[in-house]
DNA sequence: AAATCGGTCAACCGCGACTTT
DNA sequence: GAAAGTCGCGGTTGACCGATT
């Protein structure tokens, strides 16, 4: 189709009411003859998006639940930014529609968890490697059997600059208290270059020892993903 | 009340893949 | 097999609107 006169921009209802007509007649199909056979000044392609976007039947408009916000987030971790595909398994919904929301919602909140479930290990793993050298200075580690809680007291606990892994908030939830069995594993030697790294296709990476996600879903522990209040 | 900012989402653009001629 | 046409996808843009200053 020739690029003069051709119409942008939001759409008019006559507009989607002709479009709809048409390819009722039609079929969805040769989007550029079909704008030219309906009188619509406005190119194949742009009508093929709003039918797909916005007039096609069975389509759902609004809020998502929380069951697809948790398919998205988790198709979005296995296919990366393939909002198709993701597409194909929301019945209703469109790519366009699930990029926006992941844009705007889910990819924040991802964001904001993965950066505090960092900024927790990182505190975690600092507090390990300083109980695990004061341990060590006090012959406290037997082979690879650690002392008991008791005596990880021994480090000064009035100090309110450290952590204390007994009251540590990480124990606050399923997913974090994994996390717990993590740095309970460095204790038992885990060391970082067992770290598994995984990084999608927007830049962002999750680091997990190699078995942590070995025969897990990590939806088992949905709840606390998902609760940010 | 006006200006500014930030979030949201419909629509557009460019490009590669696929289909038709 | 090649060229042209069409489709589908992902990234980006810009208009709109409510919140904040």
């Amino acid at each position: 189709m020739q690029g003069e006169n051709l119409r942008k921009g939001t759409w008019l209802q006559e507009e989607d009411e002709q479009l709809t007509s048409f390819v009722a007649r039609l079929g969805e199909r040769r989007w550029d003859s079909l704008a030219k056979v309906a009188g619509l000044k406005r190119s194949g392609k742009s009508c093929r998006l709003r039918w797909m976007n916005y007039l096609r039947p069975n389509l759902k408009h609004g809020h998502f639940s929380v069951e697809e916000e948790q398919l998205i987030v988790q198709l979005q971790q296995e296919l990366g930014n393939k909002w198709a595909k993701i597409a194909r398994k929301l019945p209703g919904r469109t790519d366009n529609e699930i990029k926006n929301y992941w844009k705007t919602h889910l990819r924040k909140r991802a964001q904001a968890q993965q950066g505090d479930f960092k900024y927790k290990l990182e505190i975690a793993t600092q507090e390990v490697n300083q109980k695990s050298i004061d341990m060590d200075s006090k012959n406290c580690k037997h082979g690879n059997v650690w002392c008991q809680d008791s005596e990880w007291e021994t480090k000064d606990s009035s100090s309110t600059d450290t952590l204390s892994l007994s009251d540590w908030e990480l124990r606050s939830s399923p997913y974090e208290t994994r996390i717990l069995d993590w740095i309970a594993e460095l204790q038992n030697g885990y060391g970082e270059n067992e770290l598994e790294q995984d990084c999608n296709s927007t830049g962002t990476c999750n680091y997990y020892p190699q078995e942590f996600d070995e025969g897990c879903d990590s939806w088992d522990y949905s709840g606390s993903l998902w609760d940010m209040n």
